[in-house]
DNA sequence: AGACCAGATGTGACCGGTAACATAGCCAGT
DNA sequence: ACTGGCTATGTTACCGGTCACATCTGGTCT
């Protein structure tokens, strides 16, 4: 009751098992009548050809690896669907690895099974990278296409894939400033990660591009990204900075949270204060009101990771690492308003 | 500059090819000498084991398959994030297919390549499954231990892990009645699917439970579980039931539609109309109100998933299917009020 | 009719491991 | 000193495909 191999079905056919290989490969030189005995005979026997010897013995394997922090996380849930669909579009198959949070040497782990498996490219979606100069990784690298996703490290020969967490950080400011707002604060995530520190450089040039001075007291940092660091962060602005008529938040959690604390002190969104998010979560569309926000094409970034290996592979040239940014466009919906006279200057 | 393969350390080593194989795989009748020079070895070559040929020969690829209909979705996320844990417990990969909405014949597909690729289990996670009684999926259970999440169809052999729909219709209306509620309308989901009916049920348990006289203009069916779906319904029923003072949506979106139209229509939530959802999406916890709703577990749905295929193949045995049914709790928030006296009949 | 050629089919090695068994070296028991 | 038995190591086949090449047809050309 085992599976049948291609011996078992050439024997039955009565031909040669390459033969038989020849017509499950859909090989022009058999003959019609030939070609239809050995299907009869797979079709008897059950055969379903066994892709591991296929890829011992053609040292191919069509599958791409893929490692990221969390599934579950709706981003990198996302970047995988991206990835998988692009990889089975060119015949790749995708086998993931999601790290948990507790875990330590998860990543090490994974790339070395990963590699074990040969995978024939590997995408890395982990954003706080443990293992920056770690041999499993640049093993990885020398040995197999690698693409870093929204990665802080930099690795040469790796292909890298990001948001333009800059430019949107940039978008967002300059359309409070566009809807006539002056004092705009932020809220920060982590600024001991990259792309926190990347929005925090758009914020800033956007308010240097119209000459609005720079003030510290409206910039607030988080030690995350979540819904409780936005209403604290909220708090503390209001705080130092009442007459602010506009805020940034670094994410949608963020700004979630913040219009959860303006609310609790009687202040409506975006009639007294405007907010734009970053991240366009699938909340952010349906929350009240609908929140204007920086959209991060996580898709695509799965999308392109795996083109990028997909190239890379057919081209099979050790090209140096290349740098692709995508834009994460504004999207705008419902929580600025427009500053009026009456309140422009509160 | 291409891999390395167990010979080619042996060589190096001066030992046998089994004697690599017997250092690889920890095994103890090796002199510690002989183990480092092979060590030695291996570390200078940048040998790293070949999965793909340890799979031929010992007919154990430790590979999952797992079909879903969308991972970008969050259910089926959390339903992957949760296999993925269990089956990396277990010492297994999770290979992926998701399934776009339109393709015709990717199941079947997807099962295919799966069982060429001798995977030691699958877990299907399409709920309208096209292929109930389909020579591939057919083979696929007869071949080796299979799930079946959340499925409309019923496949001997196989097993079946869903959420208990019906029991979660009925905590849902059980609470507004226990809040006093007595016109409790329902939103549900597409009724030609088995979610939707049992949820219904579930309902329609609670209410005989009480007493409480079935009333069909209570019932409003959508064609989705959409936002949209979910605001058209309320809408028709304010119309046919001004009265009602609660409504159980069959999921979390139809109930945040729910809740857009009633405040369209200048109502509150809670206070004028109680709103209970169906799901817990991540965010219904942020939403304001907070949505009280029956949270589906899909990441233990996923891990059951996963650990039932675990068993069943350290088992080894043929065991008939099983079916196991997860209770999807009541998660108490903030959208519903106590009616009290003033309010008790409208 | 004989040589040649192209297409159909067969043969054997090989991919890189594992498994089963063979062999060699050493120590203890008598 | 001989032998059984244990441990360390080697030998060979095998997993199920693909690949390169050999062989066998039958038809065509001269």
């Amino acid at each position: 009751m085992k599976g049948a191999t291609i011996r078992d079905v050439a024997r039955r056919a009565r031909v040669s098992h390459q033969t038989v290989s020849r017509v499950i490969n859909g090989q022009e030189n058999v003959t019609a009548e030939t070609r239809e005995r050995v299907l009869a005979a797979v079709r008897e026997l059950g055969y379903v050809p066994s892709a591991v010897a296929r890829s011992l013995s053609s040292s191919r394997t069509h599958t791409l690896g893929m490692v990221t922090t969390d599934v579950s996380d709706h981003f990198f849930a996302e970047a995988v669907a991206g990835a998988e669909a692009e990889a089975r579009k060119r015949g790749y198959f995708l086998i993931i690895g999601s790290i948990e949070e507790g875990s330590e040497d998860d990543e090490r782990t994974y790339l070395r099974l990963m590699l074990e498996r040969r995978v024939e490219g590997l995408i890395v979606a982990v954003p706080r990278l443990r293992l920056a100069e770690d041999d499993v990784l640049a093993d990885a690298v020398a040995r197999i296409p690698t693409v870093l996703v929204a990665s802080d490290i930099d690795l040469a020969g790796a292909d890298h894939v990001d948001i333009d967490n800059r430019r949107g950080g940039h978008e967002a400011t300059a359309y409070l400033v566009a809807q006539k707002h002056r004092l705009i604060a932020t809220i920060t995530g982590p600024l001991d990660g990259p792309s926190a520190r990347a929005r925090l450089d758009g914020y800033r040039d956007a308010l240097r591009d119209t000459g609005i001075p720079a003030d510290r007291s409206l910039v607030e940092p988080c030690v995350d990204w979540g819904l409780d660091s936005g209403r604290r962060a909220a708090d503390r602005l209001l705080g130092s900075a009442p007459k602010l008529t506009a805020i940034f938040a670094q994410s949608d959690l963020l700004a979630l949270g913040a219009i959860a604390a303006l609310r609790a002190r009687g202040m409506r969104v975006p009639q007294d204060v405007s907010v734009v998010g970053f991240d366009d979560i699938p909340v952010s569309s349906v929350f009240d009101p609908p929140l204007t926000t920086v959209r991060q094409p996580m898709r695509e970034v799965g999308e392109l990771a795996a083109r990028l290996i997909g190239d890379r592979a057919a081209s099979s040239r050790k090209a140096k690492g290349t740098r692709h940014t995508l834009r994460a466009p504004l999207v705008i919906r419902g929580s600025v308003a427009r500053l009026d006279g009456a309140r422009a200057r509160a």
